[in-house]
DNA sequence: GCAAGTTTTTGACAAAGTCCAAAAGTCCGT
DNA sequence: ACGGACTTTTGGACTTTGTCAAAAACTTGC
């Protein structure tokens, strides 16, 4: 991603310190949620409130610049890389999500197209299990 | 799904009101949250605290009678079909959601074995879509 | 029926987000 | 630069979804 105000200016967003910050965050912290970006502008910036957080995410994801994953029993998680159709692995007990590639093929999983009358723009994968820490564990 | 007393015995489950009740909503409720379920049980039984429609679906969930969805922008969905690797289709409007049988032959999707060092126990898919009557809204 | 062990209930609590109005900032034309 | 119009940020209250804990009420097996 090339540098955030560049960015911003592109999607006609006005320059904030804060968009810049929680966009830096974002980058610096892929798969973190809106509170550990909170903490990371922080650092950067000394101090950014909840709501401010809360609004500059939500706008960066209707614009496409980011990118939320939710997955279950965690807060949404935001990220960087967009447009490259990678889906998440996700452990089962400790919640630590790494990107995968699209496992076979070219997004094989887009192909469910106009079932029931929808129109489908996304195939969200979620693989489920247990990471190596974990598995050492018990 | 066979009669919910049975199922509960067959699983060591003490039978209780709330329990076959709650396991009547979800059948009738396919893709229902926890307060609606809350709900179709209060029509049979009268009440139900809240906290045991929690419990009983805890429960329910980790015994594999009945299994929990959680898309993204909502709460848990709770449904009876399970063993038969369907997956799901949301509605990005409205939420209402759809079973989606597994797009292309077997499970293709569940191919992305051991990558990271995770052992990996489901694939879960959500397709993102609008629905026909949201389509014509706009 | 009774004892032993689970469930259910009630009420307080926690996490993640949203809503609102006031204060502060950004951008654009001059 | 500067001012005004418009957008963001802030702070606080609130909502939703779900969990924790202790007491009261059930189920079950004998």
């Amino acid at each position: 991603m090339r540098d955030p105000e560049t960015t911003l200016r592109q999607h006609d967003l006005p320059v904030t310190a804060q968009r810049v910050a929680v966009l830096r965050a974002v980058s610096r912290h892929p798969h973190a949620t809106a509170d550990e970006l909170a903490e990371g502008v922080r650092g950067e910036l000394g101090t950014i409130s909840r709501q401010s957080v809360y609004n500059v995410l939500n706008v960066l994801t209707d614009k496409g610049i980011i990118r939320r994953i939710q997955p279950a029993d965690s807060a949404a998680l935001y990220e960087d890389r967009i447009g490259d159709n990678h889906h998440h692995l996700v452990c089962r007990s400790c919640g630590r999500t790494e990107d995968v590639c699209c496992a076979v093929g070219e997004a094989p999983c887009l192909k469910a197209h106009s079932h029931h009358g929808f129109k489908i723009d996304e195939a969200e994968v979620i693989y489920w299990g247990t990471c190596p820490a974990c598995q050492k564990k018990r």
